[in-house]
DNA sequence: TTAGGGTTAG
């Protein structure tokens, strides 16, 4: 016997007790060797092979071997098992962690000529359900149609569960339809089929369908039904089913008040959602796990973490909810860092969790802990999951190496419409149209339909690239040649691509033949439009529909202000700026982050807080100086109005990005060539947020300013700074937007303010490859 | 003492 086994020799015991002993150490045993311990102990006990031990026996060494060799020896060992034996483990195996061990035993059966009824075919059908096996699926409906018991409702609840399933929900509805007799269980399964493949709504329509019948709804199919609404986010729809619990005294079990908290989260309703949770006194996985959830979507990460943390036991879903809650909510330092704890915690991520950390990574911005995690996704087998791919796409595009988005893109063994427009989106955010366009057309020859996310894309492209004329036929396509209505999105593009190339009138013509509402996209993309080109009338216009829409648009506001000072009407400025003050509208600061030796070093304007704060403006002092003595002024035009000139100055001396650039520069050459400048830009927040190409796409705008150092250039910038006022391609300095003074202006965002109106010419930006500014 | 259904992360 083997030491190791903290299995006690079974000495002598009574006769009588043996079963009793070995029952419990079946039960506790958690080793396949253990069981073959106890096997042996079953034999020396002189128990008979067709003993209800030795079955309990067969159906544990199932659960415990990951070969079927032992299980089914154990198996063999039983003379002429009896179809109701078979059975027994048959439903053993369906409900464990092994079911597709079933369909191993079901074809030992057939092979020993046992007699398979009517209940062999409930368990093999949930046993293939739970392993998607369609092939095996069919074949047990083959049998049961020729042993006529294709219209038991068990087998009928079976074969609806099992097509659903497999993805086969046409067929699940088929039997569903077929049967003449429905149950709650069978309307209940069908249900969950729809919900399976997401079809939330069909849950909701087919309840709706039940209430005509006499079938009365029980609490397992409410809480499906409120688990659909809450999915479908009706709160209307889920209220009423709690109602209708509360009127027939439904006990609320665990499982029901998860369904309800749940969908009250799901539906952003936290305090229903927090009441009913209150009231729970034991608070399992589940519920915690919807409850950060909920917080999450609602930003209130500190609520979510609290729950987090006085939860006692965590599983997977849970820390992910909790690393996605903070992926999603701009703190993706903060996601990063539990994504390591959980590591620590001894808990290996799945897919969803990897989504969360790189789409966490492509928020950050930051190249190393991109390139960190992409290893890490090849080292733990996720290197071939198309969405991973995607969301590795979109996280170096974000964190500003191209290059390595199409190395990426290039690799992958599959790629689907979310893929291109991943990388088609990743050459927009950079600026390089053409190549977009490119992309776009060779994945139209490669036969891939685009879909509106990648028409975002594409427009967005055209627009940042000047390419009117492409940029117009592309809209007038959409629905043309790929049937597609365009979305407000899709106006926002035109109305920004025709705003930055001065075609306002166009613009607003666009924006009258518009066959729904414009929304603040629109109105802002016009807006911003009239900042640039000085539209003081039309851009007022813009900011007062914009209002009407979001009274506290705080971006409206600022632009609105800015196109103000820039004409010189100051006490128009004044008057906004009295307004925004009224209202308590305050515009968010900017703030610019920068990785360095693998730590995020994190500055907000006129940050102090730096531990190397002194180091970091006597650098730029310096670096100011010398730009000053070549005649660089600090643009103050858009500046708060109510500062002195001095202020002024400051302001856009001491912009986020300006102080990280300067650290930066202190630090160049520590094994690094290349420093890159995250911002928080909050340009079109709003539209970027519903214009995701994939599932890791962020809410987030950035700005990458991308500076690249090659030695000899290096030396050129430090040495002769005054490079700033041309347009060469990777000029640093204007790249490090010292000539812009917008940034933190609020979201009006001219990114080529560095150069003057004259030479900004939209062949020269085009150019500009190496400064990604959005 | 052989058969079917419910909650969570993207």
């Amino acid at each position: 016997m083997e030491t190791a086994i903290p299995l006690k020799p079974f000495p002598s015991f009574p006769r009588s007790q043996t079963p009793h002993y070995l029952h419990h150490h079946l039960q506790s045993a958690i080793s396949l060797s253990q069981l073959k311990q106890i096997h042996a102990q079953i034999l020396r006990s002189g128990f008979d092979r067709s003993a209800p031990i030795f079955l309990k026996l067969a159906v544990s060494s199932f659960a415990f071997s990951s070969t079927s060799d032992y299980s089914l020896s154990v198996f063999r060992q039983i003379p002429d098992p009896d179809t109701g034996i078979c059975n027994r483990i048959l439903r053993q195996l369906s409900d464990g962690t092994q079911p597709h061990m079933a369909l191993h035993v079901y074809g030992r059966m057939r092979s020993a000529g046992v007699w398979i009824d009517r209940f062999s075919l409930p368990p093999l059908l949930k046993a293939s359900a739970r392993v998607s096996a369609l092939r095996e699926a069919r074949e047990v409906h083959g049998l049961a149609a020729k042993m006529g018991f294709d219209s038991d409702p068990f087998v009928q609840t079976g074969l609806i569960r099992v097509y659903a399933a497999c993805g086969r929900v046409l067929d699940a509805r088929m039997v569903f339809e077929k049967m003449p007799q429905r149950d709650v269980v069978a309307w209940n399964v069908m249900m969950d089929g729809y919900s399976y493949i997401g079809l939330h709504e069909e849950v909701l329509l087919l309840f709706d369908e039940m209430k005509g019948t006499s079938v009365e709804p029980d609490k397992v199919i409410l809480a499906s039904v409120i688990s659909a609404c809450g999915h479908v986010r009706n709160l209307d729809f889920g209220k009423a089913i709690h109602r209708y619990i509360s009127e027939k005294n439904f006990v609320l079990d665990a499982r029901l008040q998860s369904s309800l908290i749940t969908m009250y989260a799901n539906c952003g309703s936290m305090d229903s959602a927090h009441r009913l949770y209150n009231k729970m006194l034991q608070k399992n996985i589940v519920v915690s796990t919807a409850m950060i959830s909920g917080y999450s979507k609602l930003r209130k990460l500190d609520i979510a973490r609290s729950i987090f943390n006085q939860m006692t036991e965590k599983d997977l879903v849970c820390w992910s909810a909790m690393i996605s809650g903070y992926a999603e909510s701009d703190h993706p330092n903060e996601a990063l860092k539990l994504f390591n704890e959980m590591q620590i915690s001894g808990i290996r991520p799945d897919q969803i969790t990897m989504l969360s950390v790189i789409s966490a990574c492509a928020h950050l911005g930051a190249l190393d802990q991109a390139k960190w995690i992409h290893i890490y996704v090849d080292k733990n087998g996720f290197s071939n999951v198309l969405s991973i791919n995607n969301a590795l796409i979109d996280m170096y595009a974000k964190c500003g190496s191209l290059e390595n988005a199409h190395q990426v893109f290039k690799d992958m063994p599959q790629r689907n419409v979310i893929s291109w427009t991943s990388m088609i989106n990743g050459l927009a955010m950079h600026g390089d149209g053409k190549s977009a366009l490119r992309l776009f057309n060779q994945m139209k020859t490669e036969r891939i339909e685009p879909n509106e996310v990648t028409f975002v894309g594409v427009l967005y492209a055209c627009s940042h690239a000047g390419l009117v004329d492409d940029g117009r036929q592309i809209f007038t396509s959409m629905a043309n040649e790929h049937n597609i209505m365009p979305r407000h999105e899709h106006y926002g593009c035109m109305v920004d691509l025709l705003g930055r190339a001065n075609l306002l009138n166009e613009a607003v013509e666009l924006i009258e033949a518009m066959p729904f509402e414009p929304n603040v996209v629109i109105w802002g993309s016009l807006l911003a439009a009239c900042r640039v080109h000085g539209n003081v009338e039309l851009g007022a216009f813009a900011a007062k529909k914009l209002l009407e829409r979001d009274p506290n648009h705080d971006g409206a506001y600022v632009l609105l202000s800015n196109i103000y000072a820039k004409a010189g009407r100051f006490e128009d400025v004044w008057e906004v700026r009295r307004l925004m003050r009224n209202k308590g509208i305050t515009k968010e600061k900017g703030c610019s982050w920068m990785e360095m030796d693998g730590e995020i070093h994190e500055f907000l304007t006129a940050d102090q807080s730096h531990s190397k704060a002194n180091e970091i403006y006597k650098k730029l002092d310096q670096i100011v100086s010398e730009l000053k003595v070549v005649g660089y002024v600090p643009n103050v035009e858009s500046v708060l109005v109510d500062l002195e000139d001095e202020e002024k100055k400051d302001a856009v001396l001491l912009h986020s990005e300006k102080l990280a650039v300067a650290f930066g520069l202190l630090n160049v050459g520590r094994g690094s060539s290349c420093i890159r400048i995250v911002k928080n830009l909050r340009l079109w927040k709003k539209f970027i947020f519903t214009s995701s190409p994939c599932a890791s796409a962020t809410p987030l705008f950035f700005v990458l300013l991308f500076l690249q150092f090659s030695s000899v250039a290096r030396q050129q910038k430090l040495s002769r700074p005054a490079g700033y006022g041309k347009c060469n391609e990777g000029d640093a300095w204007k790249g490090a937007g010292w000539s812009s003074n917008l940034c933190e202006q609020g979201p009006v965002q001219n990114e080529r303010k560095g150069i003057s109106s004259k030479e900004e010419d939209p062949a020269k930006r085009r150019r500009e490859k190496h400064q990604t500014v959005k």
